[in-house]
DNA sequence: TCCATATTGTTAAAAATTTTACAAAAATTA
DNA sequence: TAATTTTTGTAAAATTTTTAACAATATGGA
């Protein structure tokens, strides 16, 4: 890969993997561009484009093989790899992400969950335990982890990414209203669930009716 | 407003709301459009750009007033409005949602949960009621709630899709990882949690060491 | 009141993204 | 085996989005 991918790109990959995953449990083996773009409501000419960005997977007069492109796109994504992870709050949303098992089948493995609440230390959620925030920095000497999601609210969140990324994280899962402000070599991937909300509201009350 | 807004702009558009309740919480009355984008991280350009799809809210040689572009942004977003919602599946997620408080401040208020299992039946979740799901036609006939989240498996996220559009939902804020297929006059809001984390998984496997 | 400064709204330019078009190559059919 | 069809990979065109530039206008101080 020489030049840089774009954001948009890396944003279709994940669907595109989503559904060529769909097409191998139907027990399709090919697909053509064409054909995924039925499906995906995408043009064709986008797959194509998308895709040679990191290979020529295809090929003329057949198409893709599933299984492959399949796995292709996977290890682009780096599913597979077992990543450990951690949550920071065990709260409603933080225990939402903890017990839903299907990360854990593309390799993300939450190991801990931290939390300042003392009393919930010592439970354990989908047997991964939760300590308490003091315990942070030495777990994560302890244990080999890069990525954590934080599920607390704002006013604590900025100063817990500076004690993560110090710690050594190098991936932030933001589910907090606040941009972080982390190192360079710090990725952070927001998920403003009240913007997402926002943003259905404003469709709602100036699109839909024009639809 | 004359031409279709494009959807980066509406995306960032809750983003500025954001920014502008901070100042207002800080006491700034107003702000200028270069002042904003150091906070924001982008350029004054845009935002002025951005906001001048919706008129000219500022004025030369003095910037915005914060007050009055949060409440007018407020309501281009629909906040304020009171927004009636329902939720599908009680689970982790479904309570989550319907848990968080702060959606009740900017008007979008959970009436009422849906799910499948008879055993969450008659429960509550922050005052709202629990119901079985053979109850939705018949709550949505006698009350007005344009809005659902959907918090249930892809498996049955289809189907539900289509008893509640057939019942008068017109926007769909969906968790499940399945693209909903539902007339053109409803909105479908995505929110792909694992799509994020994948793209999380990208960043931090190919562009963390580059940087 | 006048002048220097600040800052918007908007037009134009640049950059990025998406779509179109098609030659090259493989698959399928005759 | 040869001809026809399919379909990719990619170059070029079109479109969309972002950034830059600046005239118009308001502010604030002298
Ligand atoms: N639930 C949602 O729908 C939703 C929506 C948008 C944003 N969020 C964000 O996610 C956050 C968590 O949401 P939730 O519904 O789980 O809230 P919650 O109140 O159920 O849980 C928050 C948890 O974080 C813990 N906590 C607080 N400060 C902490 C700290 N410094 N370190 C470790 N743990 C700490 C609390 O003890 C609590 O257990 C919210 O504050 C908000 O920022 C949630
Ligand atoms: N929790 C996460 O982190 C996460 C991440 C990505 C996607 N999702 C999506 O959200 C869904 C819900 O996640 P969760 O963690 O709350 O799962 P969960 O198992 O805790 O809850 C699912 C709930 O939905 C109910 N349900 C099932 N079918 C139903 C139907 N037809 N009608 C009404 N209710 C029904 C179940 O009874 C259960 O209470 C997942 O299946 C998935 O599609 C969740």
């Amino acid at each position: 890969m020489a030049e840089k991918i774009s954001g948009a790109v890396i944003t279709r990959l994940p669907r595109y993997y989503r559904y060529l995953g769909e097409l191998l449990e139907e027990g399709i083996d090919r697909i053509s561009s064409r054909e995924l773009s039925g499906r995906m409501k995408v043009t064709a000419s986008q797959i194509r484009q998308d895709l040679n960005n990191f290979g020529g997977f295809g090929q003329q007069g057949y198409g893709y093989n599933v299984a492959n492109l399949y796995d292709e796109i996977g290890k682009i994504l780096g599913i597979g790899l077992t990543q450990n992870m951690i949550v920071i709050g065990a709260g409603h949303l933080g225990q939402a992400i903890a017990n839903y098992t299907n990360y854990g089948k593309r390799g993300f493995v939450i190991k801990a969950l931290f939390d300042i609440n003392p009393d919930l230390a010592g439970y354990s959620v989908n047997s991964a335990p939760v300590y308490p925030l003091s315990k942070l920095e030495d777990y994560l000497k302890e244990n080999d982890v890069k990525i954590a999601a934080i599920c607390i609210p704002k006013t604590h969140s900025g100063e817990v990414a500076k004690r993560l990324t110090a710690a050594g994280i190098k991936a932030i899962w933001n589910f907090s209203h606040l941009d972080l402000d982390v190192p360079d070599d710090v990725i952070v991937e927001n998920v403003h669930l009240s913007e997402s909300l926002m943003k259905l509201s404003y469709k709602l009350n100036y699109e839909s009716e024009k639809k």
